[in-house]
DNA sequence: GCCAGAGTTTAATCGGAGATAGATTAGTGA
DNA sequence: TCACTAATCTATCTCCGATTAAACTCTGGC
């Protein structure tokens, strides 16, 4: 058993002695992530993680308690991730943007970020809802959150009067996501620039929530 | 071993004492079907198969050959169905339809079948893109002319100027498509009725396509 | 040049799950 | 009721994969 993991030792004994460490932790997390959106949760095997990452299976366990830790992890910290760059994004406009403003800065960050860190995202996307209660809670607590962002961001809509009064505000809400989320399953780089990816969404989403 | 699967056997010996047979095999695709779009490809087990379908794991083996057969299946059975029942709908309507009335109705058929046969929905959904080879080849296959129809639909509404200039006809296809698969994801019967989900998505669609 | 500990490896262990063998039971026609 | 087939079960085999044990290696500080 190795004496320590580094994770519990955040004191760093010589300011950058780990620095090691912390790029072979997160190459684990990115092979993991990577596997995992590939071969979905039980189909993750250390084995594949390891290879990705070029180091033997059990060298995992001197970063990660256990599989399933690592496994939470890279759900947790891919959804943490996605909140905070929507946050970011909204804080970097100017405080008189207006809400459909705000809806559209929104629409490109989603799809930038999910489409830049694909790997996380499609784990997330495609495993959120068959994984373990233990595995999937910290994550799912943080999409909840994500989803609290977008529902101020339409609720903003709507007391500006640009939602049209047949559109109920969570199915709304939730349509829209669906539509962004889902362009993590067919979107290929290859198949034409993200922008025009991102001002085609735009212009849909805004269309369908305005009057 | 069992002497010959029914399956092998479409010349039913006594014309319906494969009655019960065929309710088995229907139960055993049901109960894989839940079990897999909660658990995922490599976390579905025989036993937990048998143990919705009432019956003993290796009984499963008198329908099909293997695991990953009885999985094929019930991928390609989904989306075949989802398929047929589009281009039903589709030509229950009036030759004098427009195709905004078309798509407003393939949205509707989209919705009520994905939410009505949900287990096989999720299941497609969460897992196409996660499965060996072997087992997604037919289901993509009908995914993919289920995407032509709306292919179809979309080019109708285009032909007919009602497609909006800035929306790319494929961007615009994978979008809606998107908000609607997504809907297995989160409606839930509890948190309102069917029908009014489907009209503001309706609403939502075409708004999000039209001038 | 030597030591300590971080980081990694090779070699077991051990349980779980697909598959097979060989009964056993249910159902139907005579 | 008998005989035969359909349908299902119990017991078992076997392999795969997570985890653990026990070294080994490399690096920086002395």
């Amino acid at each position: 058993m190795p004496r320590k993991s580094p994770a519990a030792e955040p004191v760093t004994p010589h300011e950058d002695a780990s620095a090691k460490s912390t790029r072979t932790r997160r190459r684990l997390l990115d092979a993991a992530a990577t596997v995992l959106s590939r071969k979905g949760f039980a189909g993750t095997r250390l084995a594949d993680i390891a290879e990705q990452a070029h180091v033997q299976a059990p060298a995992i366990y001197y970063y990660y308690p256990s599989r399933e830790d690592l496994i939470e992890e890279v759900m947790y910290v891919g959804a943490a991730a996605m909140r905070t760059h929507l946050t970011a994004a909204l804080e970097a406009l100017p405080p008189s943007t207006t809400p459909a403003g705000r809806i559209s800065a929104a629409v490109e960050a989603h799809l930038r970020h999910e489409l830049e860190i694909s790997a996380y995202s499609t784990a997330i996307i495609r495993n959120a809802n068959q994984l373990p209660e233990a595995v999937s809670r910290r994550a799912l607590a943080e999409v909840a959150a994500y989803n609290d962002v977008w529902r101020v961001l339409v609720a903003e809509l709507a007391a500006a009067g640009e939602l049209r009064a047949d559109v109920d505000p969570a199915v709304g809400r939730m349509m829209v996501l669906g539509a962004l989320n889902w362009a993590a399953e067919w979107w290929d780089p290859e198949g034409g620039p993200l922008d025009e990816v991102i001002r085609t969404a735009q212009s849909m989403v805004l269309h369908s929530l305005r009057p």
